[in-house]
DNA sequence: TTTCCTTACGCCTATCGTAAGCATA
DNA sequence: TATGCTTACGATAGGCGTAAGGAAA
């Protein structure tokens, strides 16, 4: 089979049609470029140069895998900058989880600034719930995750990217909507739409922790892993339900949200990854959200 | 820079993730191919393999580059057979000029025929009057031409293609139009509408022949390239004209086309081809139409 | 201890350059 | 006769195989 060096033999000499001038152009003497090319015609089982003692011109042949030649030469030096670049984390594909009312702003905002800064780095989207994603740093079917912050599972690393307050959702009918603001014990024995314990665990502890201390707990109804489920209950007039602020994004109708009189009602993100991660975009895009990314200034941690 | 053969090292490895094996397959031993492959590292610039005394695997670049290796040596290979075809004549682009009338029969039929026979042939067609299509031959701008018997440039042979009657075409209306039969003295006087002397050689010269011995002469007016303008004159009403039978598949509204009383009206189509032509797919092609091709029965040489 | 990738080294093939051959304008 | 491609041939760089080295299970 030919090689490399071959075709640019090849294509030196059909761009000048002129051996002399070919082998100037290739830093070699004619003689063994001659001989090259006469190697590649073999190689290739067909004649390419029409050669008289004072003229060189191509084939049919010769036209035909000229073209094919300039896509190989072309192909490999594209080939070889694509795999520098990945190797050196400035290209290739990054798959991120984020949990769905991380979507509604942090990864919008987060996709525009990488795109910009990053263009040759492909970012696969991938909505999971926080549980899920971490499992998913292990098996190395994500290579980052924005999470709620959980215990995560060792040679996982995190870094705090957002800060928001929760929130009470209330269908607008209900008496609590005309409060400018709720203290915990308004809720005492309301139904209130909860949070999975399993896969919405950070919701879960949190909301359970803020009515810790309360004499009259409300009621809990439901057990549901996302927001926009939560939320769509509250809307059907089933209760109320503490979220994020985050969920006022998704505008859902008859469904105001109300500011807690608490200064730990705050739900966190932070971002994942392996510190064994071998993608080496993923250690670029991951460096650039913790050093360099600012998130929208409703969820910036303070 | 790298070449072919260590593109077929990588992949060797990196299907087998296992040096020992690889090398196997590629019919040689481990420590050279374990050098090769470095040496594509280094000429790429990027590590694409990581090893452990135990294990192999790809890096991040390595995959990326992995595909892009594949392509290269597919490229590579198709680039060799796609040459080797169009040397022998079984693939490349053949230039076709043809006439227009013969278009309406000859070439959709040889088209069809051609593309079933020869897949990987391009023709590429052009209508043009045959003295254009002669010099387009003598210029190498197209390969084969279908034209009307002229004198022939020297280094241009020819092959007869097709037969058939001229025929008068007259107007709906016209007393002609009522004969089963037409003599050229039925002709006299009439107003014919007639073949330039220059781009329409063939049958100017032939129709003047017609009617050489005759007495009576028509009356010749306009003077016009190509058939299907002459008879859109005669669908006008401006005259009679004699034209190849083959004009009848224009399908013109009142025109009717008549046989004439004379066996020498006839008008034969060569196929044209320079002797020293240098594309093997036309060389192909010609000896195709020459040596197997039936043309449809009412244009058969007798 | 075995497996398996790498390094070391000698042999040999293959490429390069120089020199000569040969055909054409 | 000059140009420009090919063939011939000796020197050398580079690839292959064998043998030895070294790390991990």
């Amino acid at each position: 089979m030919f090689d490399l060096a071959q075709l640019r033999c090849f294509v030196a000499v059909a761009d000048e049609l002129h051996f002399g001038r070919a082998a100037a152009r290739l830093h070699m003497t004619q003689p063994p470029l001659s001989r090259q090319v006469q190697l590649l015609e073999h190689a290739v089982g067909t004649q390419l140069l029409e050669r008289t003692s004072r003229s060189v011109r191509l084939t049919a042949a010769g036209s035909a895998f000229y073209d094919d030649a300039i896509a190989i030469i072309g192909l490999a030096e594209r080939a070889a900058d694509t795999a520098r670049r990945t190797g050196s984390g400035h290209a290739g594909r990054v798959v991120v989880g984020y949990t769905a009312v991380a979507g509604y702003v942090l990864i919008p905002s987060l996709l525009a600034a990488a795109a910009k800064v990053f263009p040759d780095i492909d970012i696969v989207l991938q909505e999971m719930v926080s549980t899920a994603q971490l499992q998913g740093l292990e098996e190395a079917s994500i290579d980052l995750g924005f999470v709620r912050p959980l215990h995560a599972v060792g040679g996982v690393r995190h870094h705090r990217v957002s800060r928001e307050p929760l929130m009470l959702a209330v269908p607008a009918k209900h008496p609590l909507a005309a409060r400018a603001r709720i203290r915990m014990q308004d809720l005492a024995g309301e139904p209130l739409v909860m949070y999975s314990r399993s896969e919405g665990k950070y919701f879960h502890d949190k909301i359970v922790a803020l009515f810790g201390a309360t004499a009259a707990p409300p009621r809990y109804v439901h057990h549901i892993a996302q927001t926009h489920t939560i939320l769509a209950l509250v809307r059907a007039g089933i209760g109320c339900a503490i979220v994020p602020a985050s969920g006022q994004h998704l505008r859902l109708e008859n469904v105001v949200f109300r500011p807690l009189w608490r200064a730990d009602a705050i739900a966190d993100i932070d971002l994942c990854w392996r510190e064994d991660s071998r993608n080496p975009a993923a250690a670029t895009l991951r460096r650039f959200v913790v050093e360099r990314w600012k998130p929208p200034a409703a969820l910036r941690v303070r």
